[in-house]
DNA sequence: GTCTTCTGTAATGCGACGCGCTACATTGTT
DNA sequence: AACAATGTAGCGCGTCGCATTACAGAAGAC
């Protein structure tokens, strides 16, 4: 096995989360949240149904507001990211691997 | 000790690593590098010297040429942005810890 | 000494994207 | 009926990655 979790799978996007884990628990309205985050109630909506990434500034944010880790934050949307361009193969395509040089 | 480096120096970015370490094993001028790559000239040499970020289409070219991850070469930029970010604690300074609901 | 290659960098234009703001429709609650 | 909360669209703005062009300096080949 290669792993415990489906590997082909898009990762899971940093808003989900938000919604289905961290808001909920928080019992707070998104309008409210938004203004703790300091931000609009329109970027934290777009953000959690995943119409948005999470920004460097708003994994800033979370962290502040919440304890949890920026970098944890900013590794979800990197896994993202980088699933989303794993789906366009054609855009890399032209790339070959070069010879490790296998030197020193 | 917290760590063996320096907690609190700016992360390496991504762009010296290509410039001190791969480039000089790869032996080849950055000009076919940046070809090779499917980029322009231009814009390798703002990376090597930190002009740029390294973006997600970039670390997905890197692994393509050089056969090392991508999301490697991510998380170095993602450590430069966290420090970046980090050096202006002003611009969220209105952000307070929420108290953790300890519910469940 | 001259020509060619490689390189750093500035300038311009373009498209993508995160964000604020306004506005409208919908749903649920009082 | 009235209000709060929410999803979403549209507009403008600033930032950023990238291509292209252009210019200048450094280094090596002849």
């Amino acid at each position: 096995m290669k792993s415990l979790r489906n590997p082909n799978r898009r990762p899971t996007h940093p808003g989900a989360i938000l919604l289905k884990d961290v808001l909920p628990e928080l019992d707070l309205p998104q309008s409210r949240f938004a203004e703790l985050l300091g931000v609009s109630r329109v970027t934290v909506s777009q953000l959690l149904h995943e119409h948005r990434a999470l920004s460097p500034d708003m994994a800033m944010r979370l962290e502040k507001l919440l304890g949890t880790s920026a970098e944890s934050w900013l590794r979800m949307q990197e896994a993202v990211d980088l699933w989303e361009a794993r789906q366009q193969p054609e855009r890399f395509a032209t790339i070959k691997r070069l010879p490790a040089t296998a030197a020193a």
